[in-house]
DNA sequence: GATAAACATGTCGAAATCGCCATGACCATC
DNA sequence: GATGGTCATGGCGATTTCGACATGTTTATC
């Protein structure tokens, strides 16, 4: 399943936690230096009690060096923005026939998986 | 051309319109619609009198399907990078191991490619 | 218990966006 | 000239975030 039916304010709040803390293992105090933001900001943001404007979003991301996306739940990666994903920057790299053969050998994973997975 | 150093809030206002009117060939009214916002904020962003608030900026990259991260100028890539493209969504949807694999994969036949490319 | 770090929560005035509505410019086609 | 579609601009009150600051709570270390 998916990944759930959450708020889009409160996705962000995951995420700005799961990136400061998991992924970056900063403070909130190190964050807003970082990010150039009052301590305070963060705490509400992680709180839920506010959303970041324009600026602060962008700061936010940056200083995480995470995709706005992910911070809004648009997308469940985490890491980078799709640019800078080297996953996604070797895909670009494909031309059509072999974007059809990472597909191919995508789908066949996937089917794998979900036969070793068996019913759930 | 790479894109130069605008201000973020001028960036926007320019992603917007481009994607709008170039990628998408909407009518401020019809954008509108789409996303539910009124016509008078889309004039507004696209001015750059205003600058989107979390949930209209999430409106605006919904119904255009673009990332945020291409409205805010955080990356130059024109159409919703990660989230569009139907092979990098895929691979979203595997787990780390398989994921892995498939990275493995695409970047062997990138490398392929740039071998018969030959020079750079 | 004392101290300190990390965080939660709330108050305050200032500034910004919010939706809504009106007006005017521009440019087609009639 | 008249009509209609597209967009720019700005005013209005309402709502929200802004930065700054104060006050607790929790947790860890001494």
């Amino acid at each position: 399943m998916t990944i759930g039916h959450e708020k889009p304010s409160d996705i962000f709040k995951e995420r700005l936690r799961a990136a400061r803390e998991s992924l970056r293992q900063m403070s909130q105090a190190a964050l807003a230096k970082e990010s150039g933001l009052p301590p305070s900001s963060i705490a509400h943001f992680e709180a839920g009690t506010r959303k970041p404007s324009f600026d602060s979003l962008r700061k936010l991301a940056n200083a995480l060096s995470v995709t706005t996306d992910f911070l809004l739940g648009r997308t469940h990666n985490p890491e980078g923005a799709a640019e800078a994903d080297p996953l996604y920057r070797d895909m670009q790299k494909l031309n059509d026939e072999n974007r059809r053969q990472a597909a191919d050998f995508m789908r066949f994973l996937a089917e794998k998986h979900d036969k070793e997975a068996g019913k759930k």
